[in-house]
DNA sequence: TTCAATTATTCGAAAAACTCGAACAATTAA
DNA sequence: TTAATTGTTCGAGTTTTTCGAATAATTGAA
């Protein structure tokens, strides 16, 4: 198997954060991870395919949104929050906040 | 001519308005936006097609990020500044923020 | 008024991206 | 070794993006 990519730091692109977020089910993905440090592709059920949700998680990990570690056969993602707040000071955080607020609306 | 939509505060919507940004093109129109309080796309010289622009335009437009008004034969586009801070808070700003940081690094 | 110039949208086709189910690969456990 | 679990890759169909050409709307000049 081919190892999986990982951007380094300072090649996190606003626009590509920008485009990985821009998805309603990537945007889901990205709350649940805020909220649980951890979660592999079994963990989610949100309605797709998992052969689309495998194309969802590799946009996000290209992004530099979130890392990926595998575990025996799981691969379990984690958000690059401190990267992102290195490159991108405050966003993930108005963005979380943002989707928290739609919530309650 | 049709005339113009608008989506109404209340119904921005965060996949929307992330999914507006996350294009290159039109990341850099709305950072031109926030610099020149109007533009029209013939103010604009971003290396596409003009049917391109009118698309990136539109996609901007009816996700709410920006307002449209007729003048002449000219459309000036402006930030729906107030309209999106009311929504999401300090998003945009952390957004535009983050442009220009990359930018200067 | 009529004609041309300006500005932007719409149309149709080609290219790129997304989604799905099926097939495949990697790992673990029996 | 075999089966079960977890994801990725592949191929086809659908959708989106992009472009140039054609069209529409407005203004100004003749």
């Amino acid at each position: 198997m081919r190892p999986i990519h990982h951007p380094n730091c300072q090649d996190i692109a606003l626009d590509g954060v920008l485009y990985a977020l821009g998805d309603p089910v990537r945007l889901e993905i990205v709350q649940r991870l805020a909220a649980n440090d951890e979660l592999s592709c079994s963990d989610l059920d949100l309605g797709v395919a998992k052969s689309t949700l495998s194309h969802h998680f590799k946009i996000l990990r290209e992004a530099g949104v979130l890392h990926c570690r595998k575990q025996g056969t799981q691969h379990m993602n984690s958000l690059r929050r401190d990267d992102l707040d290195a490159a991108f000071p405050g966003l993930l955080d108005s963005i979380l906040k943002a989707a928290r607020a739609k919530v309650e609306s």
